[in-house]
DNA sequence: CGAGGTGTTGAGATTTGTCAACCTACGTGG
DNA sequence: CCACGTAGGTTGACAAATCTCAACACCTCG
């Protein structure tokens, strides 16, 4: 069975959908999102979502994948663990992070993901999502079914060999991540942190130097291993140092070259 | 291009082929592997494999991915940071560990990988490996082309579903050791990374209660972000507290029970 | 405009790391 | 087959990094 949530006004409805056979017969026109008519061809965040790299006669093949798009407000679930939907997510605007809560309730933030990035590549297989994505603003997503991705990714080469050089990517972060993990000092991690960040503003057009953290210090001191305090602590230390201006959730990175320095501790 | 090695007597000898249409022609019948025919079909790791919930009637789709096997002898590694080789590996016999080295030269250990799991999955896409897979025993993989990986899922959803499958799994993988570095006190990765040996193992037909470690306690501290200090004195408490019964790298677990009530720490 | 969520800072405790000495097993070569 | 060298492993004393607890400040949103 595949679920598909959709929001309605103020309620997230769960409506439960025939299996995939339906939402093949989809025509999957372009989705009129308040009157603008957006497909793949048109998004500016086409190189860097699944269809980076997708020679422009295959793009509306790879268009009709998405299957409806959904507004997630900040603060909602995208998806959660357990539950039954089974898609993946592009990330059109907005910002979120995904957690693992383990069996003590201990809560693991695992990613940070801004637009054009994917959401929910975990869920691929059999077993559903086991972990979840939180909306840090309000969102917009395409919402891409499993079933239809792999029904066009048998057709479409190029799109096979992007959707699983996404999956590598993923694995390999994940592995970065490992590195920060097992082997950064706290002052390196949050340098790496805050580099890294910097790095996805400015690649999407934003200030690289100066932006605004979407995340509260509970969420980065999960992600990074660290407590708030250590954190807090840290940004006040980097600013001391002149490395950054901080402002509560408001950063403007003064010397990225001395950020640069600390990934070595 | 498409590096394969293949292991021929002592020495590792890299020999440049032909792009993958040259891969596409082999026959890719059975290998005898010495003077005994293998094929997933009856490769008793078949279901824990990519083969794994392929039906009957596409399985011989599938062996033909395998375009030969290779030998690994302990110590030599399987493929590594820059490779060009762009295969993925299922490990038949032996014991990996993967590892990703940092500019600053620190290296992470990032999974440990024995017989029936897949390796080199984070190769997929272009950019070729990042890490390195290193035998820390003898070892044979089945080598598949991604290439010929991708030919075949196109033909063969049930080997499509399978692949995403692992990848996603690999991607909650990484996930968890996230959790373990970023939230787990040592007392809790060591116990962690223990039950979660064990549990392999029985899986695979041996004890879960005893067995010999492949690596070093510094494989152990890396994979689990900790120094080989620490790692020895937790063996050596467990081993005081009654939990096992620890002599270099033999390991007996009495106490499994008084392990898991250590995760939560 | 007030309340609760979020962020900061300090003092002291705890965990883990560092450095150093020493022990043990293994495999290599004589 | 044995001896020896070396890599791997253990233990202790001490240092350092990070956490804990507590008090308080700020800001945002209803």
């Amino acid at each position: 069975m595949l679920t598909v949530r959709y929001v309605d006004g103020l309620s997230t409805i769960r409506t439960l959908l025939q299996p995939s056979i339906v939402i093949l017969r989809q025509p999957a026109a372009p989705v009129s999102t308040g009157g603008c008519e957006v497909t793949c061809a048109s998004c500016n965040l086409r190189e860097s979502c699944l269809s980076g790299g997708v020679p422009a006669e295959d793009l509306e093949r790879v268009a009709n994948i998405v299957y409806t798009r959904r507004r997630i407000r900040r603060g909602e679930d995208l998806f959660r663990a357990g539950d039954e939907s089974r898609c993946l997510y592009a990330i059109r605007s907005g910002f979120f992070k995904t957690s693992l809560i383990d069996d003590d309730g201990r809560e693991q933030v695992t990613g940070f993901f801004m637009a054009g990035e994917l959401l929910g590549m975990e869920g691929f297989g059999d077993s559903g999502y086991k972990d979840s994505a939180i909306a840090l603003e309000d969102s917009n997503v395409c919402v891409m079914p499993y079933s239809l991705i792999e029904e066009t990714a048998r057709e479409v080469p190029s799109l096979q060999r992007r959707l699983h050089a996404m999956l590598a990517g993923e694995i390999l972060r994940g592995h970065g991540v490992m590195l920060l993990l097992g082997q950064m000092s706290a002052e390196a991690r949050l340098a790496a942190f805050l580099i890294n960040l910097s790095k996805r503003f400015r690649c999407r057009g934003y200030s690289g130097s100066s932006f605004a953290l979407r995340m509260t210090r509970a969420d980065i001191g999960s992600y990074l291993g660290l407590k708030i305090e250590t954190v807090s602590r840290l940004f006040s230390a980097f600013h001391q140092d002149g490395l950054l201006d901080v402002q509560y959730r408001q950063v403007s990175i003064v010397d990225i070259q001395g950020l640069e320095r600390l990934l070595a501790d």
